[in-house]
DNA sequence: CCACCATTAGGACAGGCGTCCCAAAACTCA
DNA sequence: TGAGTTTTGGGACGCCTGTCCTAATGGTGG
């Protein structure tokens, strides 16, 4: 027995093989034949592929939103919650590595196809750029918040894009060293600041 | 007097295309159009369309190479042909914020379609992590200057991609602010820096 | 002039694509 | 059980793709 329905099955394998393959290369049938069923059935459950896309962008931002409150309820402060969120690059290095960022990959080709979804797969982005401006304002650094927010946002897709170009694991696991010291080394807000 | 033979017009035209749209997504009638030939024409030119990738390879590569060698003849020192470097975001901004970064575009995508040409996408990164190594040994970090160079590459990566996310042209000019800070905080290897 | 070769235009071809239809199967519930 | 609904499989449709062929064109040298 299976807790999950067709449709969410649909999603899921959808949503690997956009990572992977591209959402443009990767066919009905290339996603009929990892769930496996008929490609028939699909149109019962997505009238388009678009529609597919939409519903894969809503996992992930629903998976996002979970990842960032786990974070939240670890009971620390900000420096180790950015610091969580860098880590991802170590967790999930192995797929990094072979495929780059998924939230970055899509918004990179969906920006290339002209795709209405686009805004919809940066919202990710913003979702990640929100949740990192609050922390850095809770160190303090609300003046300059979304500028940091950015810049750390910046680095790590770099570092995605560059660690899949010449596949290579320690290059993240240089930056991510790198990243973690600069997060710790960012000044508290107790002493003088400009006004 | 055509200075430009059919064969380079194509080349310039599925150029211009690849970083646009994007390898997969633009078609021979996509280029035909643009040059303003015919589709069956195309044959003649080249046999298949991944021989027009490696043209267009070859093309950046060389590009590449004439920009790195101008850049090393304007008789400065390393620190300034860095942020020679690094100034590009701001001469591409306007392209960078619709299409972002040409090579990594390029490079990410032949990773999705597992393209035999990847690594040959790859190479033009490789020419310039290999000239900014240099460039740092210069400054006498021959230490690290492989790290230095990935590092910069990564950032400068990152910045166009998250640059093009949120259509944000402040965004590079910013963090190229900060780029050119940090290669002027470098310390050299014996003495004070020069200019 | 003619012959020759490089270049071009137009279209044929098979295959894959997203989309869509419909009849069969599976399930639900009175 | 039987009627009605949900879900499925198989395939058709038109379009676009990369590839490939061939006849016509254009310029050049004998």
């Amino acid at each position: 027995m299976d807790a999950q329905s067709t449709r969410d099955r649909i999603v899921e394998a959808a949503d690997w093989l956009f990572y992977r393959r591209g959402f443009d290369h990767t066919s009905f049938a290339d996603i009929a034949d990892t769930v496996g069923i008929s490609r028939g059935n699909f149109y019962y459950h997505f009238k388009t592929k678009d529609a597919i896309l939409a519903a894969v962008i809503d996992l992930r931002m629903t998976n996002t939103r979970v990842m960032l409150r786990r974070w939240e309820g670890d009971g620390q402060g900000p420096k180790d919650r950015i610091t969580c969120f860098i880590q991802i690059l170590i967790s999930n290095q192995v797929e990094i590595v072979r495929y780059g960022c998924p939230i970055g990959g899509l918004v990179s080709e969906l920006a290339k196809l002209d795709h209405t979804a686009q805004d919809q797969a940066t919202a990710i982005f913003t979702l990640f750029r929100h949740w990192l401006r609050a922390q850095f304002a809770q160190m303090g650094r609300a003046g300059d918040a979304d500028t940091l927010a950015m810049h750390l946002l910046a680095r790590s897709q770099g570092v995605a894009t560059l660690a899949s170009a010449f596949h290579d694991a320690e290059f993240i696991q240089a930056e991510v060293g790198h990243m973690c010291d600069w997060v710790q080394a960012l000044e508290p807000p107790t002493n003088r600041n400009s006004r």
